[in-house]
DNA sequence: CGGATATTTAAGTCATTACTTAACTATTTG
DNA sequence: CAAATAGTTAAGTAATGACTTAAATATCCG
């Protein structure tokens, strides 16, 4: 989840993510959204795409992504469960500290 | 959202933030679950509490850190938001677009 | 072929970040 | 008060990141 978490942390491909959402485009296009040059989404448009989050596919000499529907719902689903795991994470290790002593109350 | 993502999307502060997740901890506490420097975790709980991501309440010597549910659950919210968000924007800028007379096929 | 088009890669800049060590600021307690 | 304790802040370093301009890589088309 580090790489998409990270990826996404940067509001610029927050941006980009939104519009490969659910069609192609090719990175013309998307960088004609923004005031920066091609680029530097080029290379935005690689970090989301080594994060997983991105598919490119070659059409000529245009270059087409679009979002992976599967990897975002995995970061989803890591971050739901890193909500909830807290909780019993948390609790397993206070127990752990109880057995070796009620450790580590500075 | 920006500052509290950035702040999570680091592995050390997501473990941080864990261990403080219902309970109250001193700086000391937590920092003796890390092998870096105290200044180092001071460091990352100055990030956390700026994103509003935890609580700090002082007790004589001590500073005593505890997540705050009410903006964890604002970025959650506001996670989903984006997730959903996406659709719909993407949906209403394609009509825009149509409007000024099919723009921007590159 | 040769130029135009679409995009990436290279190389460099400047800002930010995670960390360190050292110094500082409380607060408690003998 | 002075020493010990708990923690932060300051200053510096090395790595990373977002961006730029310039050059490279493909592909298409006359």
């Amino acid at each position: 989840m580090e790489a998409a978490l990270k990826a996404i942390a940067e509001p610029r491909r927050r941006e980009i993510l939104r519009l490969v959402w659910d069609a192609e485009r090719p990175a013309g296009d998307i960088a004609a959204h923004f005031d920066v040059t091609h680029a530097a989404i080029s290379q935005h448009l690689r970090v989301l795409k080594e994060a997983g989050l991105v598919n490119e596919r070659r059409d000529g000499r245009r270059r087409l992504y679009i979002a992976r529907p599967e990897s975002i719902a995995e970061l989803r689903a890591q971050l739901e469960s890193y909500w909830d795991e807290a909780l019993t994470r948390l609790k397993t290790e206070a127990e752990r500290e109880e057995r070796r002593g009620n450790g580590r109350q500075s």
